[in-house]
DNA sequence: ATCCTCCCGGAAAGCGATTTCCAAGTATGC
DNA sequence: GCATACTTGGAAATCGCTTTCCGGGAGGAT
């Protein structure tokens, strides 16, 4: 492998200019020079060494970023924006999948910081449990370590935040639902002591005074909606999944029955995922910003200040066709 | 942050006996000074420094992957059983998506060989046209810095290779649905350079001797499809698109135009992604195992023999509603 | 003309690990 | 009981780059 010193040698100058002249400095380094520098390079096929740069800096150039499930469009479309907006800043993304174990989640936390990661984006709503204390301390760890953290998702960890609203969202949507004459309402609900979930559920709610909706807890996923939506009690006529995802399974459980939605049942979902915008009928939902918000994240924990920031997203309602007025 | 001699001092031993307890090494430490030093760095927070690691052992733990676009759940797919599977070694995954842009894939592998990435996994076939030459030259020098490289796809850079069946496929297909009585057929045959989309075309043509299916091409995307459905001639009885994005693009403009699947035209995909399963009429497509040859490329790349291997892999033909026999 | 800055090139000291040698201690063979 | 081989611990040389510090020359002010 062709080193810097090899650069140096052949260009007839101190490896202090040939760093200065390739790998960027504040200083300046005269146009003669700089110019045999850089032809000795190309000659040579130079290649910086990033592990020596990384080493001698005392910081990379990765961004880590951990989410549940790449195959989750939901993921797959934070993970794009989030690698589309590392590339702008010159930085590479890592990615790690947890497939929803706390335990991997925080061993891939750790193996960031052992990269000297600049910064690492979590993404996916996290359980209200214990679990979420140790990745607390592994975090800390990581930001004693000069890190960023970032968060997408509810304000939980006291890091840069890209928080959503989940319950101004789902209360739109639950308005827009009850305006269109809907009063008997069930929720497809998630687990209940996940975030993100609970929060969309909560604010579904919220926006329906005096009605008390069917609540059904489940997965977080497509077989979770498939299985809530098998226990929608009879005369009810809207149902709401807390995300597309589970919208998807709940209108295979419903054609599976024999269930016409919307002439039978209204569905609605949140998200807007793009993947599932073919699906007929057309799902109604919370339309999220996915791929900006990954973006936004990695700008967030690239930037200098200091206190940890928080972004708001707010959710659009889009009507389509799996909901009918009453 | 606490050093590799920090923790040596504070166990009273010498950086090299520390060195050999906690990053692994041939030579075995006795049990006594083992237990001190793992203690030390339990109590001073020790993390390995992976890049002065990497400078040092003359490797990394580095795995870059390389897709067009995450969003697609073809590449999520590939991507998903990738990350799990360096996972298992011990590796870690660098995504890049390229959207398709030649000089991103290029300047993606030249980063990828900065930071002397073990291997790198190009995901997504390639147009046959002149920028594959700057494209192999980067990774030839890739690879002279003793990285390897394993291709997602056809075997067309010389190195290892998960090569897909797609001839056999699309043939396979092509007899199934001429068993069903069909005969006028037409094919949205994505762009004509595109080397898996020219594959599954010719497989499939080739399979119906006699026949002279109507071409279509364009995009390989959704859109693409949706486009290449509106010219489809009337008379055609049944429609392949090479793959289930560019298929559910077709249902979608099948059905702003009132022609009903499989009523009035049958139509097939290929690749069977998941996320699509449960659209309305289910696709009848060729299953590739996408997770395990994201995972295979990974296992490829990391195993020591030395010529460039190659793994086959078959798609199988999954009949659903949107083909009907005639 | 003198002094003070400012600018730019180079020497050399790290950055935090790994690993090759050495040396000493212990086990084995006869 | 002694020579030989094996272990195991440590000192020190690297790995490839960044950056501080120093020194010399050019330009401006007095």
């Amino acid at each position: 492998m062709v080193t810097l010193e090899d650069v140096a040698r052949h260009a007839g100058v101190s490896l202090a200019t040939a760093s200065r002249v390739l790998n960027g400095s504040a200083r300046q380094v005269g146009a003669g020079l700089r110019a045999k520098v850089e032809q000795a390079a190309a000659e040579l096929g130079y290649r910086t060494n990033v592990a020596a740069q990384t080493l001698a800096r005392g910081a990379g150039n990765v961004i880590g970023l951990v989410v549940h499930d790449l195959v989750d469009p939901y993921f797959a479309a934070i993970a794009d924006g989030a690698v589309k907006a590392a590339d702008d800043h010159g930085m590479v993304v890592m990615v790690g999948t947890t497939h929803r174990d706390p335990v991997r989640e925080i061993a891939y936390v750790s193996s960031l910081g052992a990269q000297r990661a600049r910064a690492v984006i979590l993404a996916g709503s996290r359980m209200d449990d214990p679990s979420a204390a140790a990745l607390r301390t592994e975090l800390d760890r990581y930001r004693a370590g000069g890190g960023r953290v970032a968060v997408i998702g509810q304000d939980l960890l006291g890091a840069d935040t890209v928080a959503v609203a989940n319950r101004a969202g789902a209360a739109a949507l639950a308005e827009a639902l009850h305006a269109m004459g809907h009063r008997e309402f069930a929720v497809l609900a998630g687990p209940p002591r996940l975030i993100t979930a609970a929060e969309r559920c909560e604010g579904f709610i919220g926006a329906l005074p005096g009605l008390s909706p069917q609540i059904v807890h489940g997965p977080f996923d497509r077989d979770g909606g498939y299985g809530a939506a098998l226990s929608i009690d009879p005369g009810v006529t809207c149902v709401f999944a807390v995300n597309d995802v589970m919208a998807v399974g709940a209108l295979a459980a419903f054609r599976d029955r024999g269930i016409r939605v919307p002439d039978d049942v209204s569905l609605a979902g949140f998200d807007d995922i793009a993947t599932l915008r073919d699906l007929v009928p057309a799902l109604t939902t919370v339309r999220l910003p996915l791929a900006a918000m990954g973006a936004r994240a990695v700008e967030l924990a690239l930037s200098e200040d200091a206190g940890p920031s928080v972004v708001h997203v707010e959710g659009e309602v889009v009507i389509r066709e799996s909901v009918r007025a009453r």
